[in-house]
DNA sequence: TTATATACGACAATTTTTGTCGTATTTATA
DNA sequence: TATAAATACGACAAAAATTGTCGTATATAA
């Protein structure tokens, strides 16, 4: 459980990667992939998420590739989590409502307070604070 | 991410249910799968995990069943988590070391970072805290 | 002695994650 | 203007993890 995924595992290579040097250059996919040795197909998607979320910018064409955006001290983790894999609850029904034992269920309220303490913690941190050096 | 699963929300479940009743009161696996309605062949697995680390108690034969055997209290969470699912880190790299990536691995710290905050929160949180009413 | 309970390993089914492929679009440059 | 290199993206395949089932052993109350 509370495993990361490859998604956000690519994500924090390549965002570290745009971190630590000049903000303007551009880096494709390929080189990205080659450098970490990271597989190229799966790394160019979840660089179109970010780039998809304004994270990063994105020139197409030959000599294209991606740039940071913005400045990662704007993003929370809790946002960069939730773009990387969709909303971040331990239990589906956290926001889902589609669960058959609504009513009767025991454990919302403790389910209620694991989920909030963690999505507590992650609004507190930024992706800045995540990924510096 | 950070799903939880079947075997935690199976024990959730039942220790909230011992902590609601008697404490030296013993209920089954069978009892309290009807109860619930959840897949008693694993919540059968799920309690005799706890059983295993004393968490709770087991009584066999017929007229046995399950009751705690700790005060909820004294168990941290990452305690709890690991019983039911074993070591708990974001990425594998965290305890394991076979990464072939050890070196040039950018994203070793950044990982960290994040597994010492969901530690250090669970590890100030109590069974108790989780499942009081 | 029998019925009912826990204990547990092996296996099967299902779901999720991870990775690949094909195709379209954009654009620098020869 | 043709070409090559890059992003964009959906559909599919492979692999891994989770979830659930089954069979069998053991303990024990009645």
């Amino acid at each position: 459980m509370l495993k990361i995924s490859r998604k956000v595992e690519y994500a924090l290579i390549a965002l570290r990667h745009f971190q630590s040097q000049d903000r303007d250059k551009l880096t494709s996919a390929k080189e990205l992939a080659n450098t970490y040795g990271v597989p190229q197909e799966l790394l160019a998607k979840v660089l179109q998420r970010l780039a998809r979320n304004e994270i990063i910018h994105a020139v197409k064409g030959p000599s294209g590739g991606y740039r940071l955006s913005i400045d990662p001290e704007t993003i929370k983790m809790t946002e960069f989590f939730e773009i990387m894999e969709g909303p971040m609850g331990i239990m589906d029904c956290y926001f889902d409502s589609g669960c058959n034992q609504m009513d009767g269920c025991t454990i919302r309220r403790p389910i209620n307070r694991i989920n909030d303490s963690i999505r507590d913690m992650f609004n507190n941190m930024t992706l800045a604070e995540v990924t510096h050096s």
